[in-house]
DNA sequence: TTAATAAAGTAGTCACGACTACTAAATTCA
DNA sequence: TGAATTTAGTAGTCGTGACTACTTTATTAA
């Protein structure tokens, strides 16, 4: 070993980018740990509550569409959506408009479902957003920034 | 659809569960493009730091300790170290102290590789939180309220 | 109006990340 | 001390998440 430290701090908590990955990573394994009661994977719920905002704005959803919106590349969407059709949550159509694209929607079950992941979506967030509950939206706000000025 | 609506707020983006995921996505994503230059993943990084620390603390480093250390299950830990072993970044020796543990050195190699992806790694931070700047030390506190008090 | 290009979706690879289940070596304690 | 339990590590599965490469259908433009 050297005698030049490496890093320029003393703790790697120091490190918000450390901080930022290791508060996701947790909040990741919460939610899924409390999504498997009702059979889906936070992805999956992300997907599905993508295409129930979309259908509300009265859009008619694509698989493309769902992953501009979900951030989600079209390669997995592509592969989690036929999981979820599998599930029987949504439908794939062909689109009568475009040869090419699928037309989403969330079937009965996938609205029942969605609505029962959402409760156990919005309890795990209280649980983790609740050690800085009088200043979340301080903590919005500098996501929100963060979020809007992301590199590349 | 029905009239009544699943979720308490009108875009995700309110929601900072939501805002967590996506913008540790982001960073991870750069992260990885970036430390492709030097051939190893985030987590790779992850490793050969939290070994880094370590070794400077002057602990013998048995893979639980590092799993321990850096917040990673022993599972996948076992793996990346092979994958680091591999590719000459780090040593696993027997333990002569107990039979079933593996002793981790990081090698010269692996020193100046972690050198050279840390100097990727800042610069990716610097841009990433170059938003938030002014209040990197709320971002800091907020994070470290949140990583203390996070549930299970 | 074709020919070039773009867009929607799929197949398959690699590397996590969480998991179950297992082996072998320590440790504990009855 | 010998049996029960704990601990370190591995094997293999599942579901992302990013990627290359490909097919098929639209769109654009020469």
């Amino acid at each position: 070993m050297t005698n030049s430290p490496i890093f320029a701090y003393a703790e790697p908590e120091e490190n918000n980018g450390y901080l930022l990955w290791q508060v996701s990573m947790r909040w990741q394994l919460l939610m899924n740990q409390r999504l498997r009661d009702v059979g889906i994977t936070l992805t999956q719920f992300s997907l599905l509550a993508g295409l129930y905002w979309l259908d509300r704005r009265g859009e008619v959803v694509t698989q493309q569409r769902l992953a501009d919106y979900a951030n989600t590349d079209k390669m997995m969407t592509s592969k989690v959506v036929q999981t979820l059709e599998g599930k029987g949550l949504l439908s794939r159509m062909d689109n009568p408009e475009d040869g090419r694209a699928k037309q989403l929607r969330l079937t009965p079950a996938g609205e029942t479902v969605l609505g029962q992941a959402n409760t156990l979506v919005e309890q795990v967030d209280a649980a983790v957003f609740q050690a800085i509950q009088s200043e979340a939206n301080v903590f919005n706000r500098l996501m929100q920034q963060l979020m809007a000025n992301m590199p590349k």
